[in-house]
DNA sequence: ATCTAAACGAGACGGTACGTCAGGTCTTGGT
DNA sequence: ACCAAGACCTGACGTACCGTCTCGTTTAGAT
């Protein structure tokens, strides 16, 4: 949902967002783009909802944004974010959680992928993409690592922004390349080299 | 160029004027691919440099394998590769000439997402870009940091090829999310980061 | 207004209908559909009467009907019916000030055309224009000339309904299909050409 | 088809318009048409002549246009025009043939008034309308009046062009009134007042 | 003075059709 | 034989209106 008020300046009138017609929405965007592994067209979109294609670009601005805003309401529900063991565990954790929900079958993996890629494509998109899905994820990832360097657990020389930069540039570069894969051996292996 | 022809088994007469086409269409794609920062669409491409749509159709297999040959025709040929320096320099070096080809004033940062969205919508073109593009580069700094590690520049356990995709990808994750620049600072903290 | 109720069944509670809001659809279609020579869109209409959709609906079946209303309204505020006098005389006073009120700056031509469109798209508002306005006007102009016939003033062979047909036929030809104007001379050639 | 070139300027390159196409749309437009009584939807009618939509719009600036083109090459193949016999009778057949094709199960009556209607409410459309099916037709009865007068089966006074506005008038206030039919006591009666 | 019910402004809703854009294929006539 | 020009089919897009369906408010007769 983008359009939000902000504290109610005019008395509202007129009848009241259909939640229904929202959810219907969000499920199917959901549901097709999990089973393409990209955005389904307006037109399937709203069919399959059950909904005229005016109630989408009432809410949001493409179709993109409520793939988006489906993706938002599963993600981080299998995602462990941890913050208080040794470092290598918790980074270990984090990113093994995170890689089998992208790479499981039926994961996010390929949803991921179309939309970075639309945020490539379409600069409008591009803004959404970047401040509700990455930066919160690299966010906890760098203050996660930062508090494990005040507890010790991390290099003191350790710098948090540049790390996480590898960490999430190493995964987001395999499942866009798609030379190897997002496994538990990966998660170990950039979990120790993060502490070292 | 895809369906290279062996060498000339017969002369031909209309072969100089398809190598002039395939110019024309080379250059129309760099220059208009680096002004609009993707591909142009396949009818400006073909107006631009004076030709039918099927002559591109004929060679290509879509207009971003044009895009790539055009931009193979160009890369690297301000990247440093280097080999010979201690680990540190040689990889400071590489990766400070490929972000300065990438992020300079008409540089090719905007093609590059603009492909590698591509590949993520469209199979077919994945392969290429990944067997004519990513695996080349990718490649040549796994041998970078491999002879590093043989001649004692670079730790003994160094993981090149883990390391080549943390480096890569961090490169790649901050041009794709655009959340900081590629410059010279951070050359410099990716190298050093390899070495220790 | 169509939904006339009969004698009140059971006593009616509720607010009142609006006649302020009433009017003001009426003369917004009025102004709009002048305007534009033709009917505005529902939205339009409502927005720029102040009023809801809904209470367009509720009171008429379409918006076409609107536009009926507010014609009827206006129409016939400067037609000469006569009666008295020998029929070329009533006859051409009548066909002329019918063709005043329509050819004339801000006429009501375009508006007549817009309806009569409509009425071949719209079976049910066809037979309201059939009813509400056409009918009536035909009866009248039948009734000159049966009256005529019966003072004398007309031929007695004269066939009051295919003379009506085909004078009225003639002007809505012209008005509709904008060869030759609706003018006094055309008036004056009508009504002569009914009375020999 | 409308985009007459004229004499040709360049040299014409490129595929030739497909003449199957073009019937097919023609075809499938009178069709449709006559079915429905009106203009089929563009994805209807492209649909149903296994045609793009593009190659509709890029021959007919509408729907309209295609309706009038596959109207016109079907049109007067069973109106007599006539004009070596008795005004009267030749008249009478005129009208005769013409209500027929018009008012039979299956004739061109619904469509005539759609596209009369279509011709009110879209100027553009009126242009084509006035100058590829009304004008002609008036023309032929015109000439058919005027040739009459000049043989002497006439009377000397009638004014063809006024008689013609009445004749057509008649039977198109009819044909969109519908308070009576199109039949060949119509055609008697039109017949015999024109030569009175 | 309350209650009940209808009409009201507002505006979101499901739908239909529109006209446009781009991609990749096919066809013609000229060189 | 090759090629420019350009027509073709396909499929998706975003927009314009339509007529219906809520909202919460206002108004007026019945209790």
């Amino acid at each position: 949902m983008l359009r939000e008020h902000g504290p109610v300046s005019r008395p509202r009138t007129g009848r009241n967002r259909s939640g229904q017609a929202r959810q219907a929405i969000l499920d199917a965007a959901l549901t097709l783009a999990l089973q393409q592994g990209g955005a389904p067209t307006v037109d399937d979109l709203a069919a399959s909802a059950g909904v005229g294609k005016q109630t989408i670009y009432r809410w949001w601005p493409s179709k993109w944004a409520v793939v988006l805003d489906a993706l938002l309401d599963v993600a981080d529900r299998e995602v462990h974010i941890g913050g208080s063991n040794p470092l290598q565990q918790d980074l270990e954790r984090f990113l093994a959680s995170t890689f089998t929900a992208i790479a499981r079958p039926g994961g996010t993996g390929p949803l991921l992928r179309a939309l970075m890629a639309q945020a490539q494509l379409d600069a409008e998109f591009a803004v959404l993409w970047r401040e509700r899905f990455i930066a919160p994820r690299r966010r906890a990832l760098v203050a996660l690592l930062d508090s494990a360097r005040a507890n010790g657990t991390a290099p003191a020389q350790l710098d948090a922004e540049l790390s996480a930069d590898m960490l999430l540039g190493a995964m987001w570069y395999r499942l866009l390349v798609g030379h190897a894969p997002l496994d538990t051996t990966l998660a170990q292996q950039l979990a120790r080299s993060a502490v070292t």
